[in-house]
DNA sequence: ATCCAGGATAGCG
DNA sequence: CGCTATCATGGA
């Protein structure tokens, strides 16, 4: 196996470990000096060199879409709105990119990451992918893939809950079942308007407004999906409600849909991970927030 | 021990 | 429509 440099593109930028570590994707697994991970069904080893990205030769183009190292950056920011907020966001975030998932996992992944810290999804993860994912190898490099809807339909309940879902389980297995029946096409689905889509994967059982954004933006590529959890809504409130006292959810849909533009769900990415980390570390009494940005807890 | 986590949903007025 | 209780589990 032959290694190669991608260079990344011109006036663009890539943060890997922070992009891995931003609670988009959970599997990935610090190895040597990189990491190593699954993309759909392929074993992947990636390691950043400075400016250069190294992967296998005949992975490149796989890494480089999933990654999407083709995202044009300096158009992308120059959209969002110039307040403090916005702008220290995204100074803190810089090189962080919205990367391309596979459907079923972003899916399947957003849909037991409900009302779960970012280190409990990883380790729902890691543990689907251990106990009902296949392995995949690539050179000497091995990892899991994420189960296929077929065979999480037909897992039973007991092994799902072994795997610590909790209440999840049961929306995981349905929505499982519909995907493998059939039913809906995810592929198929891609090729509709936005709002189609989330009005469609919001007929899924475990799947409201929130997990359907996130699918959209992960999965589906539409950039301006807005998703709206505690951190961001707590963010919202708190710097562009400031003034008023009661602000429903729809309050913050409606004004996020419009102010944080074209690109919205970029913006609401390098929010949400500028104030996770500021302010889980300003809640915490005992250990410095500096610490979490250089080396984020991970579970085992 | 108590509270909270990248929520969804049924049940209520 | 808007509000609330409830759903498992583990970490802080």
């Amino acid at each position: 196996m032959t290694d190669q440099t991608l260079r990344l593109l011109p006036g663009s930028d890539l943060d890997l470990e922070m992009t891995l570590h931003s609670g988009q994707v959970f599997h990935w697994l610090r190895h040597g000096n990189g990491f190593l991970g699954a993309i759909g069904d392929h074993a992947v080893y990636v390691e950043q060199k400075g400016e250069n990205l190294h992967a296998s030769a005949e992975q490149a183009e796989l890494v480089r879409h999933y990654f999407a190292l083709d995202h044009p950056m300096d158009r992308i920011l120059a959209t969002f709105p110039r307040d403090e907020t916005m702008i220290q966001a995204v100074q803190f975030s810089k090189g962080m990119r919205i990367i391309r998932q596979p459907n079923w996992e972003c899916l399947a992944t957003f849909i037991t990451s409900a009302l779960k810290q970012v280190q409990h999804i990883r380790a729902i993860s890691l543990a689907l992918r251990q106990r009902f994912g296949r392995s995949v190898h690539h050179g000497k490099f091995e990892a899991r893939a994420y189960p296929r809807a077929e065979v999480l339909a037909g897992a039973n309940l007991e092994a799902l809950l072994e795997c610590k879902l909790g209440f999840r389980a049961k929306n995981l297995l349905a929505t499982a079942k519909i995907i493998a029946s059939g039913e809906i096409d995810l592929e198929e689905l891609g090729k509709r308007p936005t709002s189609e889509v989330r009005k469609t994967l919001c007929r899924l059982p475990g799947v409201g407004e929130k997990i359907a954004n996130c699918v959209l933006l992960f999965a589906y590529e539409r950039l301006d999906a807005f998703p709206i959890d505690v951190w961001i809504a707590r963010m919202l409130r708190e710097r562009y409600f400031a003034k008023r006292a009661t602000v429903r959810l729809g309050d913050l849909q409606e004004f996020a849909a419009e102010y944080f533009g074209p690109y919205g769900g970029y913006a609401q990415q390098y929010l949400f991970h500028h104030w996770r980390l500021t302010q889980q570390g300003r809640r915490r009494s005992s250990e410095e927030p500096a610490s979490w940005k250089l080396n984020p807890p991970m579970a085992r």
